[in-house]
DNA sequence: TATGACCCTATAGCGTATACAGGGTCATGT
DNA sequence: ACATGACCCTGTATACGCTATAGGGTCATA
């Protein structure tokens, strides 16, 4: 096999993510269909390793899918006006604040309610007695 | 029909649920079947109307349903140890502070990336830079 | 030639619901 | 007596972002 291509095995090593979840990639428009060697492998370039690299930082700062796949699309047309790409990043980062602030206050909620419990028989589990209708 | 039994629109009214969900906590194992009217309709009985409401609050904490499960089993139980239910709440409580860590670092790299961006194009975008690989 | 690492497709599963299709039942109004 | 519409039933599909499995084919190396 020419050993200049990329196999997807070679693209899951470098961007540490699993051969299944890049065949996913694919089946779900993020990543372009590679073309195949005779055997019929998926045999990739080198701007999908970027590509594919792209969605993986992404991922990790927790962009949905749909996100991504809007970042890339404005990502090829280098052109336009970045405020897109702007409103597509406040928005996540709206989204993580209220989540952060969310799970500060259940937080609060599940101190309050373990604090209680001075650990007897169920019967006087403060925290059922929390979770039951009064 | 008889106007004491509770159908699965009362309950679902009474606790703020969608009636697919009940449907969904019965196949689930959190809710007990009830008996059926003649007309094959679910006939519930105020206990599993307390049983709805425990699931929900414990929802609304955040707990999995396969805690709950435990949960309930353990507030059937009432006089065994609460060690156990302190356990489960514990360890929620720990993935809950773990989540708004996690979340924390999170916003404060989506902080720094969108905070570099000029709103120019998107050539020069900061926040595709940051994506992009090297 | 045989082994084992790698690749292929297709399908099902996770958790927590939500939605919809296609039908049956019930209370109410005329 | 019947029509209407609100409500209920089952079963199946969908969402998200993967992960896993079955059952097979290909490739490099010993």
């Amino acid at each position: 096999m020419n050993s200049s291509i990329l196999t997807i095995g070679h693209l899951a090593r470098q961007t540490g993510t699993k051969v299944e979840t890049i065949r996913f990639y694919e089946k779900n428009g993020l990543l372009p269909e590679p073309s195949r060697t005779e055997g019929n492998y998926r045999a990739y370039e080198p701007d999908h390793l970027n590509r594919l690299s792209f969605i993986r930082r992404a991922r990790d700062l927790g962009f949905s899918l749909d996100q991504i796949r809007a970042l890339l699309t404005l990502s090829d047309n280098r052109g336009q006006s970045c405020a897109a790409v702007d409103a597509i990043a406040s928005e996540h980062r709206a989204k993580v604040e209220k989540k952060i602030t969310d799970l500060m206050a259940l937080k609060a909620e599940l101190d309050r309610m373990i604090d209680q419990c001075e650990c007897g028989i169920v019967d006087d589990c403060r925290i059922i007695e929390t979770l039951s209708p009064k």
